[in-house]
DNA sequence: AAACTGCTCAACCGCTTTAGC
DNA sequence: GGCTAAAGCGGTTGAGCAGTT
């Protein structure tokens, strides 16, 4: 037995709106909102519609403060950050977008967003692949690698944010001032899509209730962490692995899971403290 | 001018989640 | 805890438009 239908399909119009139709349901909103019930309403309001169209009209259309238009650069980063770390939850994203709809960011991402940046990794190729033999235990910076930075330098956690970003890259290296990454997810993420991670000269910042700031550095835990136990020995030298150089942005919260010895001070949990990576390298293997 | 192609985005579909009983 | 209906959500579709041939 299938699902019964929200509504009788055959005899509700289906189909663009009519500006009579938006001005009526607009008007019912306007006087009595939705009552708690979408379903209801299109018979509440004289409108022969199903409710769900009915309350799709309203939420990406017709409802008080949405912003159409051309999408601004920082609108642009925030939804690439969001989607390399979180992938296609496009109501989430719109909820950091005020004015912006799910329904408007998706069609965004999929129409134009996703090739722009798709674009930028593809004419930046050659420099993932120049990047020269460093020491371990400094960040992998250099002038080339300046141009290739994951969005807000986050880690694309889930395959189809990995799919569709591939690293995007942007030239956006001081955004980001607020990222929420737990750090235990990013460890096992990487672990399963084989990504690499190095953070160097890390520090511990001011939280966001202020305090002092205690400088950590990481020292070889950082090397373990990142380059031996995920990329087996293969080392951040530009043969397999693609390198993306974040600077100068904060992790939340989390905890390391499994391996309390790399956390300095031998483990626990860094719960609502702020962590300040000043470098950072992401990388993923390709073979 | 007509046919074709590609793009955009509003709207739909159907699955999942949530809320109420 | 189980059931049901409504709401929420993300993938997909297709009409309309602009640009190209």
């Amino acid at each position: 037995m299938g699902r019964a239908p929200c509504c009788d399909k055959a005899r509700v119009k289906k189909g663009p709106w009519s500006p009579e139709e938006d001005a009526q349901l607009k008007d019912f909103m306007d006087k009595y909102g939705t009552g708690g019930n979408w379903i209801a309403l299109p018979q509440k309001a004289g409108l022969n519609r199903c409710g769900k169209s009915c309350r799709l009209r309203w939420l990406n259309y017709l409802r008080p403060n949405i912003k159409h238009g051309e999408f601004s650069d920082e609108e642009d980063r925030v939804i690439c950050n969001l989607f390399s770390s979180i992938g296609s939850r496009w109501s989430i994203i719109a909820s950091h977008l005020p004015g912006r709809t799910d329904n408007d960011i998706k069609n965004y991402w999929n129409t134009k967003l996703k090739k722009k940046f798709l674009g930028l990794v593809s004419c930046n190729s050659h420099l993932i692949k120049q990047q020269p033999q460093q020491h371990h235990h400094q960040p992998y910076l250099s002038s080339s690698c300046q141009e290739v930075v994951l969005p807000a330098g986050i880690i694309p956690h889930n395959s189809s944010a990995i799919s569709a970003l591939n690293f995007v890259s942007t030239s956006a290296t001081t955004a980001a001032s607020h990222l929420h990454v737990p750090y235990h997810y990013q460890s096992h993420q990487m672990e399963r899509n084989n990504f690499m991670l190095n953070f160097g000269n890390s520090e511990r910042s001011c939280s966001s209730s202020g305090g002092s700031c205690t400088p950590i550095n990481y020292g070889r835990r950082d090397l373990q962490f990142g380059q031996y136990e995920y990329c087996d020995g293969r080392g951040f030298d530009g043969d397999n692995n693609i390198l993306i150089n974040a600077e100068n942005y904060n992790l939340y919260g989390g905890r390391l899971e499994d391996d309390s010895s790399l956390l300095p001070g031998g483990g626990g949990e860094f719960d609502s403290e702020e962590l300040r990576l000043d470098s950072c390298l992401v990388g993923r293997c390709l073979h």
